[in-house]
Order: C-alpha cells, then sequence, then structure tokens
RNA sequence: GCCCCCAUCGUCUAGCGGCCCAGGACGUGGCCCUCUCAAGGCCAAAACCGGGAUUCGAAUUCCCGUGGGGGCACCA
C-alpha cells in the first residue's frame, strides 16, 4: 500500500432518495475498511441539496442498513463532529462563500439565461447533431456590471468558468492517468437560481472543509472527474486520492439492474436492497464478504473474510476496475459458509424470527438443541422453518404416499412401523446411541434395507421426505412424542388399506 | 451523435514478459461418504474478444478494430 501514509479521513455521501443497494454498500464498505485500517474516520455525509428528489425515510433506512451491515462512522449527520454540519441542505451558505469567491477569482461567472432560452439552444445543437453544452453567452459579460445585475435581483446561476483551450490530466488510482481536452468540459452550473449549490461544487468544498484524504466513489462520475479536479484547482486546494470504482452489472452482465428487474428479483428470492436482504435470511457477515470480493481480491484464492479480516487485508491497490455481475448464487454459498460459522446460541437467537414468522412459538432452549443438526442444512435463515418446524408443531400431517417405502406396499410399511415401535419401546431411552445400533440391527434381522425402513420412521415422525438426521431428531422431540406420530403413522396406513 | 472507462472459464477473479498448453471460487456433471437432505472429500468439462506491432519470448507492453459499460441536467 504504497500510497497510504496516514489516517484516511473517508467519507461516504448518498443522497437520500432511495434505498441503499449493493453498489452504495460496496462503496460505504470500502471506505469504512480504508478509514479503520489506518487508524482514520469514517465520515457519513447526506448529500440532500436536491429537495425536489428527497426521501422522507430514505435517511434513517441508510443509517439502519449501514449499521446491518456493521459499519459504524465517526462523524455522521446524528452524532456530529468536528466538521459538521454532515447534512449538505445545513450548508447552504458555507457554499455560497465558495461559490463567490469563484467568481471573484474569475473561475466562475453569473449566468442569467433562462431555462426556455437554453432549452432553444439544447434544441438547435440537437438538431445540428452537436453535442449538449452551454454556448458561453453569460461568460463574456463584464464581470463588474453581472455582479450588479445579480446583486438587483436579478435570477441567476453561478457557473464554472471551464477553460476553452488545452488538456486536463486527472489520475484515478485504479486507472491511472486519463486526458481529457478542456473543450470537452463543459461550462457546468455550480449554483442553482435557487441559491442552492449542486454536487459539482457542493462536494468539492465539503471533502476540502472535511478534510477527506481519499474519495472512493463510482464510476459514473469517471466523465465528471476532470471539472472535479479543476474546480479544486481553481481553488488551489490540494486534491484528494481518487478511486472510481466500477459499477455493478445484473446476473446477466448485460448491463445495469432496472427498477423494474430489481422489483422482479425478490420473487427469486434475492436483492438489490439491503433492507431486503435480512426478511430475505441472508447474513450482514455474508453479505459484507461478497459484495467486498466484487471489484476486490486478497490473493486470488482466500474467499472467506470476515470484517476484522477485511479491515486487517483491504488495499486499494488489489481493486479490480471492470464492471462485476450480481452472482447471486455465490451469496447463497457465503451465506452457508457465515452461518456454518456462526456459535450455537448465535444462530439460535437469529433464527428466532423465521420460525415466529411462521407462526410458530418457539422454545429457545429446544432450538439450542436442534442448532447442530440444523446448522450445515440451511442456506439462508429463511430455511429453517420448513426444514425444522416440525420439532415446534403438535402435530404433524405425513402423506401416505410417503409413509410407504419405495418398491413396499401400504401392509408392508404398517407392519414396518408396527415392528420400529415395538423395538423402541422396549429401549430406556432414544438416545441415538441407543436407538440407532438398536434399530439397525433391527433392520438387518426385518431384511430391508436401512433407507426404506428409517424412511418410513422420518416421514412418520418429521412428516417431511427431508429433515435432519433421524436419530437425533428423535431425542429432540422426546420419546411420548415419537411414540405418539408412529402410532398415527401406523393408523393411517392401515385405514388406507 | 460526442466524451470517458473496461475486456481471462457461464459468473466473481488470480496473473503485473519467461514459473501459464493459464490458478482459485460459485455454479454444472460424476464418484466417495450416507437413514433423507445438506455439509465434507476427490475428479471432470469450462476462458486469455480479433488483428497488427515491440521482443529471443506476450494473457501480461503499444496501436487499430470489435464488444460491453458509463456519462452528456439549474439530479446525485
Amino acid at each position: 500500500m504504497p500510497e497510504i501514509t496516514g489516517p484516511a479521513r473517508v467519507r461516504f455521501a448518498p443522497s437520500p432518495t432511495g434505498h441503499v443497494h449493493l453498489g452504495s454498500a460496496r462503496t460505504a464498505l470500502y471506505d469504512y475498511l480504508l478509514a479503520k485500517q489506518t487508524g482514520g474516520q469514517f465520515i457519513l455525509r447526506i448529500e440532500d441539496t436536491d429537495r425536489k428528489r428527497y426521501v422522507e425515510g430514505a435517511e434513517e433506512e441508510l443509517m439502519t442498513s449501514l449499521r446491518w451491515l456493521g459499519i459504524e462512522w465517526d462523524e455522521g449527520p446524528d452524532i456530529g463532529g468536528p466538521y459538521g454540519p454532515y447534512r449538505q441542505s445545513e450548508r447552504k451558505d458555507i457554499y455560497l462563500k465558495y461559490a463567490q469567491q469563484l467568481v471573484e477569482s474569475g473561475h466562475a461567472y453569473y449566468c442569467f439565461c433562462t431555462p426556455h432560452k437554453l432549452e432553444q439552444v439544447h434544441q438547435e445543437q440537437q438538431q445540428r447533431k452537436e453535442s449538449y453544452h452551454y454556448d458561453g453567452t453569460c461568460r463574456a459579460l463584464d464581470p463588474k456590471e453581472a455582479a450588479a445585475r445579480a446583486a438587483s435581483g436579478e435570477p441567476h446561476v453561478i457557473r464554472f468558468k471551464t477553460p476553452k483551450t488545452g488538456t486536463t490530466i486527472v489520475k484515478d488510482q485504479l486507472r491511472g492517468e486519463i486526458a481529457i481536452e478542456n473543450s470537452q468540459i463543459d461550462d457546468y452550473v455550480l449554483v442553482k437560481s435557487d441559491g442552492w449549490a449542486l454536487y459539482h461544487l457542493a462536494a468539492m468544498v465539503d471533502d476540502h472543509e472535511m478534510k477527506i484524504t481519499h474519495v472512493i466513489r463510482g464510476s459514473e462520475w469517471l466523465p465528471t472527474f476532470p471539472l472535479h479536479s479543476l474546480i479544486i484547482r481553481a481553488f488551489g486546494w490540494q486534491e484528494p486520492t481518487w478511486v472510481h470504482l466500477s459499477v455493478f452489472l445484473k446476473p446477466s452482465g448485460k448491463g445495469k439492474m432496472s427498477k423494474r428487474e430489481a422489483t422482479d428479483l425478490i420473487k427469486d428470492g434475492y436483492s438489490i436492497f439491503l433492507k431486503d436482504l435480512e426478511g430475505l435470511g441472508y447474513l450482514p457477515e455474508a453479505v459484507v464478504n461478497w459484495v467486498a470480493l466484487m471489484g476486490w481480491s486478497y490473493d486470488g484464492s482466500t474467499e472467506f473474510f470476515t470484517m476484522p479480516d477485511l479491515v486487517e487485508k483491504f488495499s486499494l491497490d488489489r481493486l479490480n476496475p471492470s464492471p462485476a455481475a450480481i452472482n447471486f448464487t455465490k451469496l447463497d454459498h457465503f451465506n452457508g459458509l457465515h452461518i456454518r460459522n456462526l456459535d450455537t446460541n448465535d444462530l439460535a437467537s437469529r433464527l428466532v424470527p423465521f420460525f415466529e414468522k411462521e407462526g410458530f412459538a418457539v422454545d429457545f432452549d429446544k432450538l439450542v438443541k436442534i442448532i447442530p443438526i440444523l446448522q450445515v442444512r440451511i442456506a439462508t435463515l429463511d430455511e429453517a422453518p420448513q426444514m425444522a418446524g416440525f420439532f415446534f408443531r403438535n402435530k404433524v400431517k405425513p402423506e401416505l404416499e410417503d409413509l410407504i417405502a419405495k418398491g413396499l406396499t401400504a401392509t408392508e410399511s404398517a407392519a414396518i412401523a408396527e415392528r420400529c415401535l415395538r423395538e423402541l419401546r422396549t429401549l430406556d431411552d432414544i438416545s441415538p446411541e441407543k436407538a440407532e445400533p438398536h434399530m439397525r440391527e433391527v433392520v438387518e434381522a426385518m431384511g430391508y434395507s436401512a433407507g426404506q425402513v428409517f424412511g418410513i420412521m422420518r416421514v412418520a415422525i418429521t412428516g417431511q421426505k427431508v429433515s435432519p438426521p433421524l436419530f437425533e431428531s428423535m431425542e429432540i422431540i422426546g420419546k411420548d412424542t415419537v411414540f405418539k406420530r408412529l402410532e398415527k403413522a401406523i393408523t393411517q396406513l392401515r385405514q388406507a388399506l
């Protein structure tokens, strides 16, 4: 990590316009990792200068989602900090002051063109198949005169005075130097006619005032990256280290996910929104691990990482600049890995809401006993109720056809069930240590296969064809219930004759 | 249309001139284990976008194509 010499101050600066998605989550994660690794600060800043786009509750959801992931900020709108306020809507005057400074130094100018006029210009440009840009009318105005008009209250915006000629060279940490002709950079609006600053100005000002050392953001900022650099240079400030992350593509790899596609995903049990993932049965540990590896690698072979691992091992120079398709089946894999990494009580606690959601009254002590045989069998938490719900049910309702073992008749199956019940009753207890060896002898004596006999017992006792191991399950369910369920199955089989 | 970025198995990636007839992981197929399902173990199929150039030697460097992505607002 050659570039990092001291504690990094890194900011995550979302606008509160919707749900937090995987792309933002990854950016926030990398921000956080870099800050923690260097002993610096992770700052949360809300970019809400556009009041029209503000979504009620988005800021709260954002914080909840970040905290769910295990990302805590050192400075932010809710906890404050030495460089606040951390909400751009509360910093309006600061931006105005800096914009003024730019006008005075000749790096920006007042523009009185009306939206209507601009619309016309743009249409003409479109007809001539030219690219969309400001025609420069007000750039030629006398600064004194313009200042007077602005002071008199004439509606205006403030535009950046981009150099007409020359080339701007900027440096991205992942891609190296990027050169662009200044003629390609428009005279962007810095301050709107309502007095609110735009991202281009606000973010640069905040990053400077908040002493940000590394800016990690999405590659959608690459086209305006030179402009940002130019603004910073106009102020004479020092530039941060720039890191532009690639975008996430939909699973097919063909383009970004549309709003519609994102919504439809949930039908398959997946989502790109953090707020959905918890309910879908994903562990924040798994999401962090998975998302960290989309665009970053450690050594090309190690893949299991916890948050502390990542804090220790993350590095900017192992970031990959190419776009990555989201692979949800790999999330399932990581989730399984992290579920198996949880200790018993922890997993049990996390499982409780999923059982309750399915209407089960959970006996926590019993759930703890189930964990060892359930843990390796679920990839997501929401699979637990259907795999292990029978432990908490009073009655199970096996399908008749499932009670009849493969290749056998109902009569034979009933006889087997009766024999099993009789044999189990001779035992002091039905612990796996006692019951399994005994039942295997019985199976042998009867001349059937273990699969046939245990299959009948499984269906009778759990009501399912697929379940955790039979004998371990029986012990947890308890002798009385096991016998009762076997009796019922026998009756069910007899009645079918 | 203009500008910018990217390009290794289906997907995520390792590779930063010879160690590569390309390694790991997910997924897929097979086998083993096995009371079902998992987990685990073993094996297999599967990729350097195309063309030039540099070099004794290129997946790795440079051009040109092509493909993909992103951006072109008084949004962020």
